[in-house]
DNA sequence: GCTATCACTTTATACCTTAAAGAAATCAGG
DNA sequence: CCTGATTTCTTTAAGGTATAAAGTGATAGC
């Protein structure tokens, strides 16, 4: 059968994807029973992912975990990169999809953003797959199906809805990536947060004790209290992602709050007719 | 010197990043003259993360621009990781610096986010480096100072405008990212944009015969066309990547002139007297 | 001119993905 | 029951990565 070169054959992946029974569902013949199946494959590769990181996740490391060599998986999976997009549409199967269709919208927007960016923390690694590659999978329609759903109250155009999805979808993910960098930093240097911050700020005003005159703006922010720490408990790059997220998200909902007005200015434009 | 373990010496580092005089700057003493400098290196290595792309960064191809072995590297930088933070910070001495501070702060903002996102899509590498990590250089510090001067006029306080930034850049890096995964794609693949899009939407109607009833509003949203590509020439993910760069640009905006107004409602509060 | 020092190369180690071949297990047909 | 095809999984190997360690040769100062 022709495959695409460097691609591996598409069918097979969307199959398996989409568990069609044509992709190495119950199997009956000679040979030997299969001991894994691409569920526990991808199972255990996202346990890997989850607890040592991306950087940590090999054919072997996922294959160790099972019980196999690495190569084992090549019987159930066609390459690394076949196996990530199926960690990355399974993981997503956990997302919520189910936000109270009457209620505000807003809130409902909220609820949706809140979730999908604790969704990402527990599962860091996600950000750092593609970001923005699609692999159709049936999960990665849930989600978009979710956030059209939630948004629709709104009553904006589609092709306008669509990007808003899009904008959420994007500032949910660069916020919580700061947060995901945060924690996985002190693992990959063997430095903690607070070490790291410290001793690169001493470093800082000794190689640049012009700083002031030169980052003026900068300085002026600092100055203000723009980057105090308010809890000292948690480190701050966190803390701060926090805050980015919660407030950011605000704007974003002000700015569609007002698009949507313009889109249908009738009083009560949050509770549109819901559509089939 | 004690150094931190698996970090190399953060102070060379900082060094380096700022150009210090102390590090490796005009040497005189025995062995022979360095054929190569820093600068080069990281020049030479920014022009293979622009034309090959991220995943062709090795030391080796670098060495190679410069006619030496890829250990030869090593001479002037600690690490691989050192040379990515060089990278970054002066990849970013590109960005323009100057915003009209007495224009509207709106078209300031507006002309400071598309200049960011040129700028990724002109280095789409910078994408894939660690999206949130600070590596403090110089040019950080420049891009900082920036974005706040820029936001200033709004009359936010220090920490809303430091969340405000941050909001913005999350923003443009993710819209920028799924244009650059575009791009990198079918170098990757070796598979058209076109192509794939093409061969995967029939597999996926092929393999999810019953897209309509499980995912009801994505095809509601499809029939409104909120798929639908009007530039025919360009590709669709590109395209719509880009009206939501500008759509979502208007939402922060629009978020950012409400929270302005909040915060100082008098007439007039885009032009607050600039501080110094 | 000797020697310490530095730039750079070579070699080696330990990873990675994955192609290809081999070993063992299983079922179907004779 | 036995044979052969088929399949799982392992082993081996090729070609890639970063980088530690050792070797080579040029240079400047004593």
């Amino acid at each position: 059968m022709a495959v695409f070169a460097g691609q591996g054959d598409a069918r097979r992946s969307m199959a398996l994807l989409w568990r069609a029974p044509e992709a190495g569902g119950a199997r009956t013949g000679p040979g030997p029973k299969p001991g894994l199946s691409v569920d526990a494959i991808v199972d255990a590769a996202i346990a890997v992912a989850d607890e040592e990181g991306m950087a940590a996740l090999s054919m072997r490391a996922v294959g160790e975990r099972l019980g196999r060599t690495g190569m084992a998986l090549y019987t159930y999976v066609q390459s690394k990169s076949e196996l990530v997009d199926l960690m990355y549409d399974q993981a997503l199967a956990e997302l919520p999809a189910d936000y109270d269709p009457d209620a505000d919208w807003r809130a409902a927007a909220s609820s949706w953003a809140a979730d999908l960016w604790a969704f990402y923390l527990r599962h860091p690694w996600l950000l750092q797959v593609s970001q923005a590659r699609s692999v159709l999978g049936p999960n990665e329609y849930v989600m978009l199906d979710t956030a059209v759903r939630v948004l629709r109250p709104t009553g904006l155009e589609a092709r306008m809805l669509r990007r808003a999805v899009g904008t959420l979808l994007h500032f949910v993910r660069g916020t919580a990536s700061t947060i995901a960098e945060t924690w996985q930093a002190p693992k990959a240097t063997g430095v903690s947060e607070e070490e790291w911050w410290y001793t690169r700020s001493a470093l800082l005003t000794e190689v640049a004790p012009d700083f002031a005159e030169r980052f003026p703006a900068v300085a002026w922010l600092e100055a203000r209290g723009g980057f105090r720490n308010e809890d000292e408990t948690t480190p701050y790059l966190e803390q701060e992602a926090r805050e980015t997220f919660e407030a950011g998200l605000v704007l974003l909902l002000d700015g569609l709050e007002a698009a949507a007005n313009r889109a249908a200015p009738a009083p009560g434009a949050g509770r549109l007719p819901r559509l089939p």
